[in-house]
RNA sequence: GGUCGGAUGGCCGAGAGGCGAGGCUCAGGACUGCAAAUCCUGCUACACGGGUUCAAAUCCCGUUCCGACCUCCA
């Protein structure tokens, strides 16, 4: 175990320690969404994972600049407009809206910066102009521009492909194609769609283009570390390569994928409908439960989604945090933040999320033990290692982000419960078991849990 | 056809040559007036067939099954 942060690389395939390319700092670029739907967990999940390594490397010191782009045009989304007739760019909106409410709610940070594609047509046009001029790309004069991959010294380096391999493209136009392997940056307008003017015509972005430009703008020729879903090796990833590295940049260092969320062994797809839509879910279970059942396994393993899953893994959160809030009110001070040294291996070990959850419960059953003992220097230590590694999950459950909205009941409802457990509690005293019984019933049809501890009788609304 | 993953106890989910990960559920115990919460104990698993090794869930060969990508999917 090296007490630097290891990372698995996609690009060899190899754990390696991570090494930036300044000292001190990490320029991060992950593929965010194409809103064109509301976001299901799966969406989501990706958020979490590169939430989770953007909180470690902050706790490790680095100055992180994360960009999370956002694809607000693209076929999907003007197929939708139509379909919902309203204007493309109100679909795009919309869903961008569901996607920051979603993240908000799993208490993902926001990027440094969030750039849109169409925010950054002429940075794609420069790219253009210069790939063209290297002799990577050309516009046939249809208003289309390809990237010419037979003019590419390598290609498919990501997803270990022979071109030559590839399936051909089932609506390959060859009548301006050089070969049917070269892929759009630009698509000509079509009458009726949003359109940019160029040198080439009037048209719109073509997908990979505008991660390369945006990658370009905001970190430069080279950064550390680029990320996205596993379905977006091919062909996004490689293009972007294959853009990127011809027009002379280094491009990203190492690339980090997540695996999917998946229902019944499948890739989750629309035809599943609304029910995984984070929204749905987060009618059920809380957003801080619903972060941690996606964080909970590691981002390389597909997490096989199942409700009674979901509910497990909310079990395991709510003992987690009722010691932690156990712990404060008994400790009567804000509980710390630290980092235990298993924990801190398991982080730097490719993210071992599920290794360092097993720190976590070992600290919680010592912490636990502590109450017992009245140790509360043992049980302050344990609680600020379990926060201090919650907090980089993004489940601290003192974060205000996860405050429940402000009851202005509170008082009234502490009152009310607090004279029902006096009154439990003379009962109990003159060992009238039959009425206190009947209090507590009572207390728990309502929602309210009591327990008996050694300092008395505490309670919780669920 | 090419490329890449996966199969671990009742369930979820780590591990990647040797010390029973952890959680959830269930059973028993301690504590409690009874509970709740907590702690302790128990439930000894690695798809199948070969092989390498003192030692294999882990490495090698083969097989079965499941999944992903192959031109706009996280």
């Amino acid at each position: 175990m090296s007490a630097d942060l290891q990372l698995f690389n996609t690009a060899d395939r190899k754990v390696s320690t991570f090494k930036p390319l300044t000292p001190g700092k990490v320029g991060i670029y992950l593929c965010g969404a194409t809103v064109q739907a509301p976001p299901h967990i799966g969406h989501i999940r990706s958020g979490v994972n590169f939430d989770i390594l953007r909180r470690w490397l902050i706790a490790s010191e680095y100055d992180v600049t994360f960009i999370r782009n956002v694809t607000d045009i693209d076929d999907k989304i003007l197929h939708k407009a139509v379909h919902e007739e309203m204007p493309w760019w109100a679909v795009a909106m919309k869903y961008e809206r569901a996607f920051c409410d979603a993240y908000a709610a799993l208490n993902v940070l926001p990027p440094t910066y969030e750039p849109l594609a169409t925010g950054h047509i002429s940075q794609m046009i420069e790219l253009m102009e210069l790939l063209i001029s290297r002799g990577h790309a050309y516009a046939p004069g249809n208003g289309d521009v390809y990237l010419d991959v037979r003019s590419l010294s390598s290609y498919l380096t990501l997803s270990n492909q022979k071109l030559d391999d590839l399936q051909p493209a089932e609506d390959a136009d060859l009548t301006h194609k050089k070969d049917p392997r070269d892929f759009a940056l630009w698509k000509a307008a079509k009458p009726g769609d949003p359109s940019w003017p160029t040198p080439w015509g009037a048209g719109r972005p073509g997908w990979h283009l505008e991660c390369s430009a945006m990658a370009h703008a905001y970190l430069g020729e080279a950064f550390d570390i680029h990320g996205g879903g596993l379905d977006l090796i091919f062909p996004h990833h490689e293009n972007e390569i294959a853009q990127s590295q011809s027009a002379g940049w280094q491009f990203a260092n190492i690339w980090m994928h997540n695996a999917w969320v998946t229902t019944s062994g499948e890739k989750m797809s629309k035809s599943l409908g609304n029910s995984l839509q984070v929204q749905e879910l987060l009618k059920k279970v809380r957003g801080i439960e619903l972060r941690w059942y996606l964080g909970s396994a590691h981002y390389r393993s597909m997490l096989e989604f199942s409700f009674e899953a979901l509910e497990e893994s909310s079990v395991n959160f709510r003992r987690i945090e009722g010691f932690l809030i156990r712990a404060a009110e008994i400790l009567g001070s804000e509980i710390g933040k630290t980092i235990s040294p298993e924990f801190k291996a398991a982080m730097n070990d490719d993210l071992a999320v599920p290794t360092a959850l097993a720190n976590i419960s070992e600290l919680v059953k010592t912490g636990n033990s502590a109450i017992t003992a009245n140790d509360k220097k043992e049980l302050a230590a344990a609680a600020s290692d379990v926060r201090g590694a919650l907090a980089i999950l993004g489940c601290d459950p003192f974060d205000p982000v996860f405050a429940t909205s402000g009851n202005d009941k509170k008082e009234l409802l502490d009152g009310l419960v607090s004279l029902a457990l006096e009154q439990r509690t003379s009962a109990r005293e003159r060992k009238d078991f039959a009425a206190s019984d009947l209090i507590r019933d009572s207390l728990t049809k309502l929602g309210i849990t009591i327990e008996d501890t050694a300092n008395g009788t505490r309670w919780t609304a669920n």
